[in-house]
DNA sequence: TTGTATGCGTTATCAG
DNA sequence: CTGATAACGCATACAA
């Protein structure tokens, strides 16, 4: 009788591994190396295959995961997922993680204004994700790149505005980036250019300034230092804010090269409205390639990074840091100029 | 001796229910419904709660997914993670996830740039997800729609374009979004007022034409038919598009209504580089509040979604359907007209 | 190569 | 109210 009904059960109950096991007249053992890959006699395996295929198995990852003490989860760390680069990197993110059957844990560290950390340190601390990914964390994080780092959780840097140790790191060629824009303008004409970083201490905004500078130096073009401000943050905010000191008094520059381009576009806002014309009186450049550079008028001129690529670079990265956590390694990926509207030779 | 090594590996092991209950002289079923806040006698309340401050112990999730028959995850499906709109969404849905132990799984249908629904279908197949959001699901993904209302899965659809039922709904209110423009467009003057929808057989574009319509004729104002468009989708590209084709001729109207930001922001653009004049020569509005439309200039007048709000309650309904699938209900959430710079009364 | 037995950390059932 | 014990579904020593 209750071996009657649990026969019944097991036939409505989605089938297991051990369905498949004695359908297929196997151990579990056998099906459980299959389903990895291990070693299973030819035969068997396509026994296997079959069976899997009629009876519409699918293996639960819940149960795999916690016989191999993971979660099946990854954190993803931003300031704010509203970030517009961001977005493109999780695009990335997300095409290598449905290859992966793992999912994802977001976490804005400035989700209502300030700045709390606490939710990243719960996962840490409570273990609840395999590892994470920190995108452009900046100086303000350290302490959270630090519990990371001690706590042996795989962790890959996306970006990172302080250079680190112990954490895979994925950036693009800043530098590069900086010369591109050199070149670009020194072609136009511009030979008074001045540039809006983000903090000062950012690794971005000082690569892209000594690639720029360089660049420049190399054209017989000289930076001068009273043309190189670092804003408070990289958001749009901040450009805006430059953009309004700037106007105050007349300023003799011909082109801009901002830290990136949510800056640039603070800045374009705010100059535009003051009637400055772009390019006309002034040529702006940004770094990043986000998709709203192209949805203006004028269309901005950036460098685009292989952000998706990136972002899938990042998740590899971290699988390979979580099944085998070996060496750091650090990827630099190559930029591209993108030419728009709001770069112009100079008028006069 | 095995003993003596089981006790060594138990005290570095990190601890567990069934440490916590000997720890606490209790049964392991005891500690369980003390963390589930079922009954259990003060006493044992007080020393289990002290026994697990000093022991750090943190609960497996996996573990409790597993016994529960969860995956402790939910799934989020929109076109494109890159919609403008969807990130807000996006950062409601995650500061909900974050009180609640789950994780997410995202998809974009059009990943690589064309439609592909199969990583969703395999959520569902497979029960990877123990409910789904879909975000401004379209025609098209009629079938996805059907496939989790047939499944069972819990599903919450947030701004559908087709109305749907045996799911629950969150949506803004479309009508007092269109008769806020309707308004505003009217006190300033406008009285040859032009329209550019997404889809025509969009819910959204639909109602907000409705509403526009309805407001306008409140005011004596009659929206010619011949000035009523539908675009081919909601993006920026179509509201490019459809300004090429208006700006191939004189045109009569002096404000246009677009069925969403982006679109507004691609005809902007367009217009713009074609010298048309913001707002002097055609005001313009959009809906959704995205933040691009603020960062532009002129900035976009809109109107404004508590769309961080809604991706909350999407969040909260979808709980609400896992725990109980009972009534589906449809929530409806009051716009905001924001004026900024895209609209003035017309010249003449 | 395959099968047996045990562990992973919780929850739920059902006596006490 | 509490305690034993059987699921939950899979992975892996270890023995065969």
């Amino acid at each position: 009788m209750s071996i009657e009904e649990s026969k019944k059960a097991a036939r409505l109950r989605k089938p297991t591994i051990a369905t498949v096991a004695k359908h297929a007249g196997v151990a579990v053992s056998t099906v459980s190396r299959f389903l990895n890959g291990h070693y299973v006699s030819k035969d068997a395996r396509a026994r296997l295959a079959e069976v899997i295929e009629e009876l519409g198995y699918v293996r639960s990852w819940t149960a795999r995961n916690l016989s191999l003490g993971l979660r099946g989860c990854v954190g993803v760390v931003v300031d704010s997922i509203q970030d517009l680069w961001f977005t493109q990197l999780l695009a990335g993110i997300e095409e290598e993680l449905s290859t992966r059957d793992t999912s994802l844990m977001l976490a804005s560290l400035e989700l209502s204004g300030r700045y709390d950390p606490r939710i990243v340190q719960q996962w840490i601390r409570e273990r609840r994700v395999d590892g994470v990914i920190l995108v452009k964390s900046q100086r303000r994080e350290r302490a959270l790149v630090h519990e990371c780092v001690e706590t042996n959780l795989p962790t890959v840097m996306v970006a990172p505005d302080e250079s680190v140790s112990r954490a895979h790191v994925v950036r693009c060629d800043n530098r590069a980036a900086g010369a591109a824009v050199a070149q670009h303008l020194a072609n136009l004409g511009h030979r008074r250019i001045a540039f809006a970083g983000g903090p000062e201490h950012s690794v971005d905004t000082r690569q892209r300034l000594a690639g720029l500078r360089d660049g420049l130096e190399e054209r017989g073009i000289r930076l001068d230092p009273k043309r190189v401000s670092f804003l408070a943050s990289y958001e749009a905010d901040a450009g805006c804010q430059f953009a309004s000191e700037i106007l105050k008094a007349p300023f003799e520059f011909t082109a801009l090269v901002t830290g990136n381009d949510a800056i640039a576009l603070g800045f374009m806002r705010i100059a535009q409205q003051h009637g400055v014309r772009i390019p006309e009186r002034i040529s702006v450049v940004g770094f990043d390639d986000v998709p709203e550079g192209a949805l203006l008028w004028p269309g901005l001129t950036t460098v685009a990074q292989p952000t998706r690529e990136m972002g899938r670079a990042a998740c590899q990265k971290l699988f390979e840091a979580i099944s085998d956590p070996g060496e750091q390694q650090v990827l630099v990926y190559p930029v591209d100029l993108v030419v728009r509207e709001s770069t112009a030779p100079p008028q006069r």
